[in-house]
DNA sequence: ATGGAACTTGACGGTTTCGCCAATCCAAGT
DNA sequence: ACTTGGATTGGCGAAACCGTCAAGTTCCAT
């Protein structure tokens, strides 16, 4: 089940994409161009991001804005790499959408236990 | 020269986006449970959209914050198509990803040649 | 126990967006 | 010419975010 009420995912998103990178607040602030007091608002204090500071983050991140905002659930490893596979699915055909969808299913199941 | 930079890729995305599914602003402004003059203001005026607000603008129209904000090329929020798919991208290691864009790169190559 | 690094928290004034409302413009259509 | 629907624009007070700073915490290493 879904233990994660979505209290804040924005907070939860932003701690967990900058631990995937090994940034520290300061660090993330830099490669952001922010004071870290800012980052630190966002990862544990109320404040949400405006427009500019959400492109910001994502970017000194290299995740998407909707994984941050927590529209979708890809932990985004390379938004490039996501995104030119996802690109190449819209030319497959339907069968073969199928085998690539059977493929990244196997994937899946068999990584699971290799979390870290 | 960059010149050619748009000054506000957001507005037109916006617009673009609105566009695509055929709504006019009032109406996009009740799916995203907005006033319409805000919608206004984002499209023509200085304004940029708060955290939630582009969240839901994003929603009403079934598109990616990305996109929205200029990170992607593509509208591609509708992931009906190959949804869950590109759901399980997620859940990839960054090897096993590779390895997936391979496979598909494998499938959309073949898939050329065989015509439609 | 002392020190430092990473992070948290609270406050401040300044800026921006918020929702709302009213005025206005513009391109039809009648 | 007049009206209508869509969109733009501007002003209003309230709320939220901004960067900044200063103190506080926690934890780890010396």
């Amino acid at each position: 089940m879904p233990t994660s009420e979505p209290i804040d995912i924005f907070k939860e998103r932003l701690k967990a994409a900058r631990a995937l990178r090994g940034l520290n607040q300061a660090e993330l602030a830099a490669k952001a161009g922010l004071p870290p007091a800012s980052v630190s608002h966002f990862e544990s204090g109320p404040r949400k991001p405006s427009f500019d500071n959400l492109k910001a983050l994502a970017t000194a991140l290299d995740v998407t804005t909707d994984y941050l905002l927590g529209r979708a659930d890809t932990p985004e490893a390379s938004a490039a790499t996501v995104g030119r596979l996802h690109r190449d699915l819209g030319k497959l055909t339907e069968q073969d959408l199928k085998l690539a969808t059977e493929f990244v299913d196997l994937l899946v199941k068999r990584g699971i236990k290799e979390g870290e």
